[in-house]
DNA sequence: GGCAGAGTGTTGACTGATTCAAGTTTAGGG
DNA sequence: CCCTAAACTTGAATCAGTCAACACTCTGCC
């Protein structure tokens, strides 16, 4: 049912210094199948792989998962923590004022950071975040 | 102490279907004196004028200035709540992954929505918000 | 294959920003 | 000056997320 070739969760585990544990591959699982899924629906996902999990097991693992760098941690004003597997390509978030819904946006730079800021402050920048509010289709048709 | 002329607080108040009340132009004061600061802080610079407000009243007068366009929210990931007063200058912002620090950085263009997203997905986008992340001078360094 | 122990998971209590709700006060038009 | 909706007070509740103590299990090593 699924078109893409799932990644494997082990070896991505393996690269980094965290070890295999099933949480962990769940929570993997639940991230890459729910892209842009809150810490709640994460849970129940890994519950109908792994009934007994704790929701701070998830916590831990979306939160190591997301310092290793497997994971993208995204949270638009109002929303609560969400998580996504599409790591990497440094694309930006179309978020409805309505509904919450989120989509993808490629960025036509590629590579982080893909705007420079007129002044820095003295900051050192790696990364420019963009979140693009509007409506969804199904929320400026009503 | 203050080198621009503090606003008009009541007159913009009266521009809005806004009632004037103490507790408003003490919120709208307090933002102005302490951009992106948090509700914390902005109950207690308010406190500070009036002692007795409840920290709902503060809640509610950001909510509604906020709805009215008066003051604008900013919500960082892993932070709370932020207020300031520049508003519909479509700038942008650079936050310390450190110690949080949030700078105003002007947005070359001017108008939201500043960027075009490169597929808008049916979206209707009114606003593209920047987020810059780094390191500020004092974390850097250290 | 068995051991050891650091890294993980479980459990259950707790925090803190924010919201809800019921009742009282007040701004502002008539 | 009065009235009414809007705004404020009070106090309790919610809920995502965190903390802490203890139990378990990966993983490297013998």
């Amino acid at each position: 049912m699924c078109v893409v070739t799932p990644p494997d969760f082990e070896r991505l585990l393996r690269g980094t210094a965290l070890r295999v544990t099933r949480p962990r591959l769940a929570v993997l699982g639940a991230v890459h199948a729910h892209p842009h899924a809150d810490t709640d629906t994460i849970i129940g996902a890994v519950r109908r792989e792994i009934p007994k999990v704790s929701h701070q097991a998830v916590y831990d693992s979306l939160h190591a998962l997301t310092a290793a760098g497997l994971l993208r941690r995204i949270q638009p004003s109002g929303s609560v923590a969400r998580y996504e597997t599409r790591i990497g390509d440094n694309h930006h978030h179309l978020v409805c004022r309505s509904c919450g819904t989120i989509a993808d946006v490629d960025c036509a730079v590629g590579e982080a950071p893909c705007l420079t800021a007129s002044e820095d402050h003295g900051f050192s920048i790696d990364e420019a975040e963009v979140v693009y509010w509007g409506l969804c289709p199904a929320c400026s048709t009503s």
